[in-house]
DNA sequence: CAAGAGATCATCT
DNA sequence: GATGATCTCTTGA
């Protein structure tokens, strides 16, 4: 069952909570990619200094004021893809940047797509997700109600501890890289 | 296994 | 002109 946006037009943090152990599905015209999705990062509001939106709004930075449930894509060091879900209402940005996943479908597509034969190597990182799983830019923007790229609810989740801590490859974020704002499933 | 360097370009100042 | 919500490769213990 397809999560509708309306699922993300609340706090980020409980989402963040309940999408983990939720499918990430990507349907193209061959290959049908899928995973559960084991690790996220919450970037919270206009005073987040570790967000894009610290800065304001800019042409990138739109689609993170928008209503919940669009994807936000963006480059990274000029080479890597990163997937974002919108959260909140519209004009306060929020996102929640997924990190890691657990391949379930379309696996041999995505070690083609990573140049790699090494199981656990292909989505344990969000530059690796988009390349595994064939993501660009024009995703962006895009809603999950209607993109071939969307969430799916886990009927069967396991039980598991969801444990914090702080997020990735932010320490330009002076205090606010501190924030327990990354959230992963204890395997 | 850990640490360091380099790749590479859209975005914003 | 500077920088980054990353990754891979190399080096060395």
């Amino acid at each position: 069952m397809r999560l509708l946006p309306s699922f993300f037009d609340r706090s980020t943090i409980d989402c963040c909570h309940d999408l983990l152990g939720c499918f990430l599905t990507h349907k193209n015209k061959t290959t049908k990619y899928q995973g559960i999705i084991t690790e996220v990062e919450a970037y919270i509001g206009p005073n987040d200094r570790a967000s894009h939106a610290s800065h304001g709004r800019t042409p990138r930075t739109e689609t993170m004021f928008s209503s919940a449930g669009v994807w936000y894509v963006y480059l990274i060091y000029g080479m890597y893809y990163c997937l974002n879900i919108v959260t909140e209402q519209k004009n306060y940005p929020a996102a929640i940047l997924i990190r890691g996943i657990i391949p379930t479908k379309g696996i041999e597509k995505m070690k083609k797509n990573r140049h790699t034969d090494n199981y656990k190597n292909l989505t344990n990182g969000p530059g690796k997700i988009c390349q595994a799983f064939a993501i660009d830019k024009t995703f962006n923007n895009q809603s999950i109600k209607k993109s071939n790229l969307y969430l799916e609810k886990n009927e069967n989740k396991p039980n598991y501890q969801i444990l914090t801590g702080p997020r990735i490859g932010v320490d330009y974020a002076g205090e606010d890289k501190n924030k327990p704002w990354r959230f992963f499933i204890k395997i």
